[in-house]
DNA sequence: ACAAAAGTGTTGAGAGTACACCCATGC
DNA sequence: GCATGGGTGTACTCTCAACACTTTTGT
């Protein structure tokens, strides 16, 4: 075709619930522009890639991250975003899980220096262990409500995240995202206390979510720490739902 | 930069409340690929443009609309949704009022043929009339909820838009972009009762909106048929409004 | 036995829903 | 004066918010 054509890439918002709060994992850049600066992870599309093949692809590169929630978030085009010229990123966001990476979750916000790529699969259980791509420098989660300065205009993008993050858990089931397959209904409210920065009652909390009848009581408990252990629930469909009548929380 | 470029293109899908019903604007394509088939108005991002700017743009190049209410609604860009090579598509979502076009909108969905343009501005209170673009062979509004087969992914796009504005519905104001700036209560239900598919009692109906407080009584009334006067409201804020506690319909 | 977190019910206030009649105007 | 759609109030139900004590486990 005989048009002008913008650079076009997919970048992804990765939010975890670490520490108490919510972060956001980050990468250094490790090539110019903006050489040095953190920034969300993220790349060109490749041709007749989908973009959200694309950002999948994009994040396990610079990541090693796979198979998270995502969904597209927004598309940024604004002239002078990038300084190497027109360039129009399609922004994704994820949430994971952060039991899936406590290898290094342990330590409170790590760097993690680049690994050895492309030698051969990962080991198992350790996939999705995260590991900075050859384009970063470094790899590290962030507060989410107190970022660097970041590269290009992903400020306003972690910005946009954050807002749609938090008016979804109004209407929809993402919190669950941040847990595993298996929870217990004081780290689900855990979660919504975290991300609506709001004490719940007990009480109020668990009675909304049981009436809405989207979880499956397993039978089992998970005993953690010397007190009674909780009992043990997962959610009854795959991925999230909305939620037109009653709200999860308020 | 040394990589691969999709093409990229904005789309606008603009509804409006016209015959009682939710209708879409369609443009018939002048020329391949899809020559003859209707599709959503949009085109071609140009270098160093805005993407809100390339879809207003091409919107008012194809169809003569222009100040509309306008938001970003998805990236479409599945390989092979455009036979000419992998194009990627920022839709937007318009809201019209159709008393802005009564010139044409008292025909019953009219197909306007391409007018001439580029010779001067059009005169006062004419600038928003329809009229088809160079590309378009024509114009038409077509039932949102029954359109002809459209080229390209459009179909799809269409359904991704009605669902948008569906859930809006429930948790915004957005509603309020079908009306003018001064609007009576019975109209605003009509809206409601359109876009729902289901019938609202009329004094609840006026007490939940007037409970929020976002109108602001005229004190004039608009006369129209035999009957009594309707008070005349604006909307205090401009803009729509996120309504996180109380619904507006339910 | 004590510390720690899990689990459980009731009450009062306010919002949502259902419902029927009078009012202002044009013809 | 009659047809047409605009405008109003009340009673009931149900959801939401506030609130304190018992249970189970580890040490």
């Amino acid at each position: 075709m005989e048009y002008f054509r913008p650079a076009l890439t997919c970048d992804v918002i990765v939010f975890t619930i670490r520490d108490g709060r919510l972060q956001v994992l980050l990468v250094r850049r490790g090539r110019p522009p903006f050489r040095g600066r953190w920034a969300i992870p993220g790349g060109f599309v490749e041709k007749d890639e989908p973009l959200e093949a694309a950002a999948r692809r994009e994040l396990e590169e610079e990541t090693g991250l796979r198979d998270v929630y995502l969904e597209q978030l927004y598309s940024f085009g604004d002239p002078g975003r990038d300084p190497r010229g027109h360039t129009v990123t399609v922004a994704h966001l994820a949430l994971v899980n952060p039991a899936r990476f406590e290898g290094e979750g342990a330590r409170p916000s790590p760097v993690i220096r680049p690994g050895k790529r492309g030698t051969g699969n990962p080991e198992p259980g350790t996939e999705n262990l995260l590991r900075a791509g050859d384009d970063a420098a470094a790899l590290r989660w962030f507060p989410a409500h107190r970022p660097p300065p970041l590269a290009f205009d992903h400020n306003r993008v972690l910005a946009v995240a954050l807002e749609r993050l938090r008016n979804k858990l109004f209407y929809t089931t993402v919190g669950f995202e941040f847990l595993g397959r298996e929870f217990t209904l004081p780290e689900l409210q855990r979660v919504y206390e975290i991300l609506l920065n709001r004490r719940q009652d007990k009480r109020n909390f668990r009675r909304r979510i049981l009436s809405l009848g989207i979880l499956k009581p397993l039978g089992r408990t998970r005993r953690e720490g010397r007190h009674r252990p909780a009992r043990l629930y997962a959610f009854r469909k795959p991925g999230w739902t909305f939620l037109r009548e009653r709200a999860l929380v308020t």
